[in-house]
DNA sequence: TTGAAAGTATATTCAAATAATAGACTTTAT
DNA sequence: ATAAAGTCTATTATTTGAATATACTTTCAA
């Protein structure tokens, strides 16, 4: 049931840019600053940027003075998009995924018990990550911050 | 976030098994017959089960009319712990996995956005697969059948 | 107007995990 | 004694994951 590291660097490096985005003046943030802060190889975000990028997730600049931001503003972005660009369906098993349904090879889906168990698992993973947008965690840790008496 | 087919398999064989020990006389049953009748390669099978037994979770008898069964009653086993055995963690990174906790890199770990709602996912399917028996699995399949109106 | 700083795009390599197969061994009932 | 079952370990093949490499394009500013 794990997590990629491909989609776990994605993960990082969005709610990075999420996090430029709330903070600082300048939501633009460049590859190999992303890549030193979050340490993620930079060759490898640069594919997994590109990714998100082509999947309409983030916009991007080229040239001196350019970077990555957001596509949208960070509450319209939640962790399942990211993570199915990136990783592909939620869904522990193909035959229980919405978005890319495959028949597995038992005899009656609709008595099929493993099947029963793993859709409850979907819907409870989606329902997770579908509801939980970046500026949700932005805001988490923002707030986890100031409990710990940060400032 | 994905169960591997080694996992499918083993959980497919689990609740054959459980259903035998529910339905039949005899809990026994060989593993060309779970192979056959759940479509799962036998040599493939022959590891999976043998690593269920080594877990506990099965009791096998060699020799003629031997076979496998359950090591306990199936509302004694539930599916957490025949993930683990075959797939490892529920964990979907493992800086939030319970059984088998590693440090990931981050700066700090108690003010990790990702690792928050991490831990929230494993929370929640971890919730499901420890909760979820054998037994509940029979029963709901039963149930389901009896509803469509079997007989 | 050119060159350095950025992203873009593929291709390749390397390693690890998954999935499956093979073969020789042990136990047990008849 | 032998056939039917599980046991054990090794090997192979395939796929996926992770990372690197290389060449290209765009943009800005000196």
């Amino acid at each position: 049931m794990r997590l990629s590291k491909r989609g776990e660097y994605g993960l990082r490096a969005m709610i990075h840019l999420a996090n430029a985005q709330k903070h600082s003046s300048d939501a633009m943030v460049q590859i190999k600053d992303i890549s030193a802060q979050e340490k993620i190889p930079t060759k490898y975000l640069e594919q997994i940027l590109l990714a998100l990028k082509n999947a309409g997730l983030l916009n991007s600049k080229m040239g001196i003075g350019g970077g990555y931001y957001l596509a949208r503003g960070s509450e319209q972005i939640n962790l399942g998009q990211i993570i199915r660009v990136l990783d592909g369906p939620l869904a522990p098993i193909r035959c229980v995924s919405h978005m890319a349904y495959e028949p597995c090879g038992c005899p009656d889906e609709k008595t099929c018990g493993l099947r029963m168990v793993m859709g409850e698992v979907r819907d409870a993973i989606a329902d997770i990550l579908e509801n939980t947008t970046l500026a949700d965690v932005t805001d988490r840790v923002d707030a986890t911050r100031a409990l710990l008496e940060g400032d």
